[in-house]
DNA sequence: GCCTAGGTCCCGTTT
DNA sequence: AAACGGGGCCTAGGC
C-alpha cells in the first residue's frame, strides 16, 4: 500500500501497476486528490441517453469535486463524463480494474469503465481557483445601462431584466420624444432566435400598452449584437427593428447610429 | 533528446524534467501524440472574451487533433481551452516553459500558459473512435415518424424537418378528420423557449393557410418532451396546445392521450 | 464557408 | 430545488 499523506503528486508507471493498489488509492483521498488513469478501456453509459465505447486508449480523470471525464485524442469535450458531485466506486476483484460512477443529481445515470490495461496512474492536488472572464454579455448590458445615450442621445433607462411571459428584457429605455426602446443584447452573432425573442418582447409591450389606450408610445425593437446572420437581418428589417453592432459601442463610440432610423 | 519512435507512452517524473526537452517533445509528433503536462502555471486568454488565471496547479492537455484543454480540480468543463485544429508553440528560452496556442478558426484567439514548475509530463497515443449515442431527440422523432398513431390513431406523417422562416418543424401530421398536428420534440424537460418555438411554427402554418382560404384546417400544436416546466405548461395551455410526456411514448404505450383534447 | 439547432449540454443566478 | 438563460458554449448536419 502506498502512503499518500502529504504527497504532492504520485506517478505510477507501467512497471508499478497493481490494480488493487490503484483501486485502493481511487477510494482514499478522492476529496483532495484528482486521479488520472491512462489505459485501454471499454465504456458504457446509461442515463438520459445511452452509449457504448469499444476498447480504446483513453484518459480518465476523476476530480476532487466528484466530476468524471473520459477523453480520447480528439475534441474539446469528453467522450463520456459525469457532473460534479458524482461518486466513483472501483473494483479490482475480477482481474481487471472497473470503475463505476453514479451521478448524485441524476441517480439513474451511470458511467462504467472497464480497463483491460493501464499505462499510468497519477494522483495530484489541483487548484480550484477559477478565473475572471471579461467581455461577456453582462458587461455589454452594464455598459449600455451606464451609457444609454449610445442608443439614443436623450434616452434614459426605465427597466432592466424586465420579466415577461416570454422571458426577460435586457433593457428598456425611453427618450425625450417619448419613444420606448426594447433592447436585446447578444454578445455573439445574432441568429433568428434573437430576432424572434426581440419580436416577442415588443409585441408584449404593445399588448400592455393597448390596455391603457390613453398612452400611445412608439415601441422600437433594438438588437445589439456582435454581428448578425443574413436571415436574421432580413427578419429584423421586415419587422421594422434596428440592429446595432456591439463593436461600434465597445470602442466608446457614442455615435448617433440610431438617429437616422428614428426620424 | 528523447526518442519517441514507436513508444506507446512516455512518462517524465519530476526528476526527469528538463523544460527544453519538454518544449522539444511538444513540437514533435503532435499530430500523433497527445501531450499531458501537470504543473503550476499562470494562464492568459484573449479572444472573444478575455480571462486571467492566477498561479495554480493544473493539467494541460494538447490533443493530437490540435485541441487544448486546461483543467483544474473542479468542473466538467476546462478552465481554458482551444478548439480542435489549434496550433501550440512552446518556448523554454526564458527559463520557464511557455506555451502559446492559437486557434485556426478564430485567428485572434490566444491562450498563453506560463509554467513556474512542472510536476510531470506525458506523451501517449490515444484512440479517436468516438461512440454511438442512443436515446436522443432524433431517436424520439424517428419513433413517432414510424408510429404516428401515438399522436392520434389515424394520423399520417405529411412532413419532417420542414423548413420555415422560424426554424425546422420536427414533424407535421394529418389525421382522417383533417386535423393538422405540428409536433415539436424535446428530449429534455421543456421550458418557455420550446413553447415559443412551437408557437412560431403553428403561427407560420396558419399564415400559410390563410393565403389559400378554400382550405381551412385545424392546426394543433403538440409538444412532446420529457417533462415540462410550470410556466411553460401555462403558456402552452393558454395558447391551446397539447403536451405529451415522452415517457408515455417510450414504453410502447400507444395511448389515446390526445383523444380527450381533440373532440 | 455560413447558418441552424441539439446536447447526458455546463454553469451561474434568481425565484 | 426548480427554472431560466448565457456561453470563448461544442458539435453535427444542411446548404
Amino acid at each position: 500500500m502506498v502512503s499518500t499523506e502529504g504527497e504532492e503528486i504520485i506517478v505510477l508507471g507501467s512497471s508499478d501497476i497493481d490494480i488493487h493498489m490503484i483501486s485502493d488509492l481511487f477510494h482514499r483521498n478522492s476529496k483532495i486528490y484528482t486521479a488520472i488513469i491512462i489505459g485501454e478501456c471499454e465504456i458504457h453509459y446509461q442515463g438520459r441517453a445511452s452509449s457504448k465505447a469499444p476498447l480504446g486508449t483513453r484518459i480518465v480523470i476523476y476530480k476532487s469535486d466528484g466530476s468524471l471525464l473520459v477523453h480520447e485524442g480528439k475534441d474539446r469535450d469528453p467522450l463520456n463524463w459525469q457532473p460534479p458531485g458524482s461518486l466513483c466506486i472501483s473494483d479490482a476483484d475480477k482481474g481487471f480494474l472497473e470503475i463505476r460512477c453514479r451521478s448524485r443529481k441524476y441517480g439513474h445515470e451511470i458511467v462504467s469503465i472497464r480497463f483491460k490495461r493501464i499505462l499510468t496512474a497519477i494522483w495530484c492536488r489541483l487548484s480550484t481557483k477559477g478565473l475572471e472572464v471579461h467581455g461577456t454579455e453582462k458587461d455589454l448590458v452594464e455598459m449600455i445601462y451606464m451609457n444609454p445615450s449610445v442608443i439614443s442621445p436623450s434616452a434614459k433607462v426605465i427597466g432592466r431584466e424586465v420579466e415577461t411571459p416570454s422571458g426577460k428584457i435586457d433593457l428598456i429605455l425611453r427618450d425625450d420624444p417619448g419613444n420606448i426602446y426594447v433592447v436585446e443584447v447578444k454578445n455573439e452573432k445574432a441568429g433568428i432566435s434573437a430576432v424572434n425573442q426581440l419580436d416577442r418582447y415588443v409585441k408584449y409591450l404593445e399588448s400592455m400598452q393597448s390596455r391603457s389606450p390613453d398612452v400611445t408610445r412608439r415601441i422600437i425593437g433594438v438588437l445589439v449584437s456582435n454581428g448578425i446572420t443574413r436571415r436574421a437581418r432580413e427578419a429584423l428589417i421586415e419587422r421594422g427593428y434596428i440592429y446595432i453592432d456591439s463593436m461600434s459601442l465597445k470602442i466608446g463610440n457614442t455615435s448617433q447610429t440610431l438617429m437616422k432610423y428614428v426620424k
